[in-house]
DNA sequence: CTCCACTACTTAAACGTTTAACTAAAATAT
DNA sequence: ATATTTTAGTTAAACGTTTAAGTAGTGGAG
């Protein structure tokens, strides 16, 4: 990098201080009573010498950055990539820049990462934390750091949040899956301490409950992230090789749903005839898949805005209580899990 | 956020200068001979007090921020979105931090950007230009700002870069096509001046010529990043439509692939008898197509490290010539575009 | 006993800003 | 003619580091 222009260069150039400079460039020569003839000239100098703020000092001078920090498990998973899309997107609109990392999954790498956004001072973190990571919020918290978290809570920590109602929207999916004749349901879904994750298995059990339909030890199958990140997914195989398999199936997210779709084909498993599908979270793969899976659309626009609307409400100050914003979501229907349609095809 | 401990507070603490401080903290305590008993009693000090560097305070000091900007057409491309994932975990492991932003190959935002990356004094940046930003890469490196081009590229600004041979990939693809029985071959590529695209048209020329294939005016379709975005895209449509469409077709790019499968799929047109497919990149929709989708895998762990290992080379100051780092492709052949594997299904 | 070399530090400048507090000169008021 | 206010700036501290240059005190050599 070429030595830049600082605003000692233009106090020189001009002869005045380096206040005055400062002053005339932040627009409070009003206020410092700068001339108007030097005013001109300096603004003037900078021109010339192409002068540029430097960042660092004036951040390490305010104490603000103007920049954000963005967790997430992984940005080559689309739900993450089309969230981090929006919330870049609208950081940039107000001046805001982001830095983003992946947890991968992972405790310690998420607490790295953590412990790296707290160093370099962003001024607000938003975050979809890794399983098992309550001390690390609690840490942020206790840093004073503002914080929201996203898709993902801890309800014995109290924070700024924005999710889904988890457990009403799979109720309605299971519900719709026992309406169009699907009685023989199971749900795979990850092996977490995640609360979200749990409500949506609540809300499988309420709609096979409201049902009255039967909940045995093989209903719900749950699966590792490991699992899903090696070829190895025993689990979902087994379930669905077996004599008296589901004919329905809820997948508690889209990585679930495209690895259950991979071994369905590979069993030539003929969807919906044989089994009615819906997945939580959407994914490109299901637009595509000869019977298009029916899925619940998180509105993600309105996620990722209203992450950055609490954030910045935080970082103006205005804090109050914890905020705990529930944005929608809803059951887009298509082929994949409806009887009808199949046979009027 | 709560007020961190200084090293002036371990230094009052202890009773000692700053300067101490700050030799013993940074293990230059020999060189500053600080001695044993004084060192011990500062260090147990700081981590009394929780003392955290202030990364701004450093970073002005040394004129380096270890951050390192991502510029891309659009993160939610899962292109790019892969690319980022390899990228910033290696940065991570370098302890690197990235910041990322998306022109959604728009010239004006994508200058911002660069001049945002320049005003906070990133390390480097590795930049996917948008389509007419020669200058702003020019100003970059004008700006003596370290940068790597990735996969697309100005011959006429030499620039460290990483990218593909997209001439002979797309040769090899069309080559396919052609020994397959398709005869009848067009291409479907946006309308641009990057250079790694025109390079993609060329193999495709240079393969009809090969094969004797006729090339008439019908052969490039043309279609512009908007059409894209839009609902619309009537050139494909209307090139899908006519009677005597073409018998083989070669998609420029993953966003083209995708939106030509919806009109394929509209218009009821089987694949790979009535038309055979290659795309170039890759996309998860072309694995639960039907017929999945033959298509030109880049190197994308290949293609994200080189790039990284090249900045990091001009950052230790290694600067000798521009370097063009070329990475592998491979064409990966699937039942879109083989006519044998049709007859045998 | 003086000089020199060490040891174990400290001082102070520098990185580039912002901003509260001060001041010299001019203009106005009494 | 003197006191007061206003104008048009300047000085200097502060943000938290790093690091070259300086120094006070001690030990040993000559």
């Amino acid at each position: 990098m070429k030595k830049k222009a600082s605003i000692k260069d233009i106090a020189h150039l001009v002869g005045v201080s380096i206040a005055s400079v400062s002053y005339v460039l932040n627009g409070k020569e009003k206020e410092a009573k700068i001339g108007a003839e030097v005013a001109d000239r300096i603004r003037a100098a900078a021109i010339q010498l192409n002068y540029q703020p430097n960042f660092l000092a004036r951040s390490l001078q305010s104490g603000t950055t103007r920049t954000i920090g963005l967790v997430m498990e992984d940005i080559s998973n689309p739900f993450f990539s089309s969230l981090a899309s929006i919330i870049e997107k609208k950081a940039q609109e107000n001046g805001y820049t982001v830095i983003i990392g992946c947890h991968y999954e992972n405790i310690e790498k998420c607490g790295k990462l953590l412990d790296t956004l707290l160093l370099r001072q962003v001024d607000g973190i938003i975050i979809s934390p890794a399983d098992g990571t309550e001390s690390q919020v609690k840490k942020l918290q206790q840093a004073g750091m503002p914080y929201v978290l996203v898709d993902r809570y801890f309800s014995a920590i109290p924070s700024n949040s924005v999710t889904i109602n988890n457990f009403e929207i799979s109720r309605q999916a299971v519900n719709h899956l026992a309406e169009e004749g699907y009685h023989n349901i199971a749900m795979i879904a990850f092996d977490s301490g995640f609360e979200h994750m749990n409500d949506r298995v609540a809300g499988f059990l309420q709609a096979m409950k409201d049902k009255g339909l039967p909940v045995g030890p093989a209903s719900i199958v749950k699966v590792t992230f490991s699992d899903m990140q090696s070829g190895e997914d025993n689990a979902i195989f087994k379930l669905l090789n077996k004599k008296n398999r589901p004919d329905g199936l809820f997948f508690a997210n889209n990585v679930i749903g495209s690895k259950a779709l991979n071994i369905i084909n590979q069993l030539k498993i003929s969807i919906p005839s044989e089994i009615g599908l819906v997945c939580f979270d959407e994914r490109e793969a299901f637009d595509y898949f000869y019977a298009p899976l029916s899925y619940i659309q998180q509105d993600l626009k309105e996620m990722g805005e209203k992450s950055l609307d609490l954030l910045f409400t935080q970082l103006k100050g205005n804090v109050s209580q914890p905020a705990s914003i529930v944005v929608g979501a809803k059951l887009v229907i298509r082929q994949s899990s409806v009887l009808q349609g199949a046979l009027a095809d």
